[in-house]
DNA sequence: CCTCAAATGTATCCATTGGATACATTTTGG
DNA sequence: CCAAAATGTATCCAATGGATACATTTGAGG
């Protein structure tokens, strides 16, 4: 649809002849939503398989703008990396369990899931420190919806502190198993096998039940 | 002092015109240890705080030779990178306690002082894909070493399987929450009170006793 | 010893990449 | 309607990883 467009726009198949476009491309001088395109198709790629972001250069031409351009709206390269980690919060979120879907196994399985299918990203996204993501606002915000799912799935009624430290070690059993199978030093052949065995290490935990 | 050297024996002001030097350096044609004055100088450049490996260029100024020397001795920077990994797995597995000295608690605790204090070189070891670290003969053993006193060291009778799921939840219990501390995630002011925190997490999941 | 081939290092060159500056085109608010 | 702010482009630059051709040593066999 929107692509659609853009091709017929391009070809000028349904311009009158009236108002000839000034060059052989009547692409707008003018994107309109630069930082939305440049963020949707980054994650597009990272979702994709690439596991690197794609150079300043390349993704301003899948945009069709000068590689210029994106400066507009992100400081340097690493604003947009943050910025993409902040999009990828946004999805994590989005696909955590909440209502009354939402328990610690329910959580950590989404969790897990999210890591193993959208692995690039999730990298990219643990890669920062979360001190700067924090002070971003929309990122920051995603972050501590999440781990205020987590407290509350975890929330049995005991001390906040306990509380507080189960989800650590939860998290923190997920997290490092997920990165050692992704190091390659867990022999699980396919990632449903691995994400069976972090699975299993979890509950065998005792964490969560 | 070294850059003054450099300057004065550049210019030849000190030289005395009956042994004139047949070039303006009296460095060896040869560096001798080339490989390994390589290696060295990445692995206390990421001890002594750096994060990131240095710049081929960098590295063989700090050398003392051109920047195309090194590609003598690894065939590209990716090669570099590995065979600092391995130095890493190295330096770890001297670190860990052996012997009477060896028990599940000990190995984790040397563990974690050492991604502690050698942080940089900590995360350069654990981004890699193992496969391609096990493939190299010297860092493979390294890395194999590790694995197998950790075996030992979590071997209380039952089968090899458990012992086996035991190290691994150890394992990525320990490396999970010093990646999220890494990452900003843990409230922990300061490595000491982040190492105590994670001991804590550890001790209290009954996977060491 | 000598010589010559292999080993080791240097000199240069190149393409890619992130980034800076100056300028062009639109949009928009008074 | 017009000037100023937004937004995008054109060009330039330095750093970097890497390639090719050439120079210097070394060392092994005659």
């Amino acid at each position: 649809m929107s692509a659609v467009k853009a091709v017929v726009t391009r070809a000028g198949w349904l311009q009158d002849g009236l108002t000839m476009p000034k060059s052989d491309s009547d692409q707008p001088y003018h994107h309109g939503a630069l930082k939305e395109a440049a963020l949707t198709a980054v994650v597009a790629r990272l979702r994709r398989g690439e596991d690197e972001l794609p150079t300043v250069r390349e993704l301003a031409a899948e945009i069709g703008v000068s590689h210029r351009a994106l400066y507009r709206y992100f400081a340097d390269k690493d604003a947009l990396k943050q910025a993409v980690a902040g999009e990828g919060f946004g999805l994590l979120a989005e696909r955590l369990p909440s209502g009354s879907d939402l328990t610690a196994l329910s959580l950590i399985d989404g969790f897990l899931r999210f890591a193993f299918d959208e692995t690039s990203l999730y990298r990219l996204m643990f890669s920062l420190r979360a001190a700067a993501l924090l002070a971003e606002p929309a990122p920051g915000q995603q972050v501590r919806r999440v781990i205020a799912l987590a407290m509350h799935a975890f929330d049995d009624g005991t001390e906040e502190e306990a509380v507080r430290n189960r989800v650590f070690s939860a998290w923190g059993l997920a997290h490092g198993l997920f990165d050692l199978w992704r190091a390659g030093a867990l022999r699980a052949a396919t990632p449903e096998l691995a994400h069976k065995f972090i699975r299993t290490r979890i509950l065998e935990s005792g964490l969560v039940d």
